[in-house]
DNA sequence: TTGCTATGTAAGCACTTACTTACATTTACA
DNA sequence: TGTAAATGTAAGTAAGTGCTTACATAGCAA
């Protein structure tokens, strides 16, 4: 007998990828099924309507933030190489959930609350990791007086529009290399800014 | 007898509002035509397919940057408060077009080429126009060696998810008091950076 | 063997969608 | 006044869509 649990897996995993192609309109319960090689009242008999099947998909795709457990890894490297091993982590963690982004992207007007609650328990929480060890830092004496929240966010706001841009409108897959190179301009800007230092501006 | 322009006029503007709020697939063609005060035919005579009036809403709703038009007014400032006129210019124009916004959001997977041309012309154009800005002030020595490009970039990307995050995700209104208080601290930021002047890192 | 569970096949229902056809009405203008 | 352009009303079509019902089958467990 076939084993309940991977057939379910492979009716989300599906449903993932037709959505992230077609939209949730778009992606229609018989392709799903076809695509997970199910029949379609299978997947009426597990989920009961298509909208659960989407919820379903929001849940067990929220992606951890995998930056917390990078922190102390990176504790006592210079700053600049720890933000750059950030950075380059936020930006995989991203490529990796790339068809869980789209969608967040695409539905995030036509279903706000499920696709902001999925939303918050990532990006969000990565901006916490991420105040917390400019925290530390700043306790250090190494950086200025500046709100620490709104810097984290910034950091990765950049790096987000920067995934966003390639491989989701250009549908143009970001090289490690172009990764290196973006995060590492990033970082100098960041820590420095871009003002000669002591111009009054 | 009606006049033809003002009544495709309705019809776009009334494709733009609903597409924005249902997506392509979600918007119909009876509701769009009902809130033009239009018959559904009508709008078949004029555009022939609903492809087609996406395509005429990607083409008329394309904002060109209006940050052009503002460089000559700021380039005698000093640095800081033209760039904040710059921000608030850019979020400002970003909330005018929401409605757009949204769209090249949600339908960016879904229709790559037509979206991305809608794209170029306006949010990477916007990034030379900053770009030339900045040179003038490196050639005027007050910006240190940075790629003024990437620098560009990153300053209206952040704004841009800035945008995203607050109106179009947590459908919250970004207020003018809560845009200087952001475009400030991204200044700052951006200029100076966030580390102790002359720390090694 | 028997029965239960997980799935399949087949047919179809009620509804919606983009789009069409045929004919009528209004109104500016020559 | 007459004509043509711009729109409307009405009815409908073909192709989906989500979802259901009825019945069959394969395999594990008692």
């Amino acid at each position: 007998m076939a084993d309940p649990l991977e057939t379910r897996e492979r009716i989300l995993e599906a449903t993932l990828e037709l959505i992230s192609e077609k939209g949730y309109l778009g992606a229609t319960t018989r392709e799903i099924a076809n695509q997970a090689g199910v029949s379609e009242l299978t997947i009426f008999r597990k989920f009961g309507k298509k909208e659960r099947l989407f919820e379903e998909v929001l849940k067990n795709y929220t992606f951890l933030p995998r930056l917390k457990d990078l922190i102390p890894t990176i504790e006592e490297l210079p700053v600049p190489e720890a933000l750059e091993a950030i950075g380059i982590r936020f930006l995989s963690t991203l490529k990796e959930r790339k068809r869980f982004v789209r969608i967040m992207l695409s539905e995030m007007n036509t279903y706000p609350e499920k696709v902001r609650n999925a939303y918050s328990q990532t990006i969000e929480e990565m901006g916490q990791t991420l105040t917390g060890y400019l925290a530390r830092l700043q306790s250090k004496g190494l950086l200025r007086d500046v709100p620490l929240d709104m810097a984290a966010i910034f950091f990765l706001r950049i790096l987000f529009t920067t995934f966003m841009n390639a491989e989701i409108l250009n549908q143009k897959e970001l090289s490690s290399s172009e990764m290196r190179s973006v995060v590492g301009q990033l970082v100098a800007i960041f820590l420095h800014g871009v003002m000669t230092e002591g111009a009054a501006g």
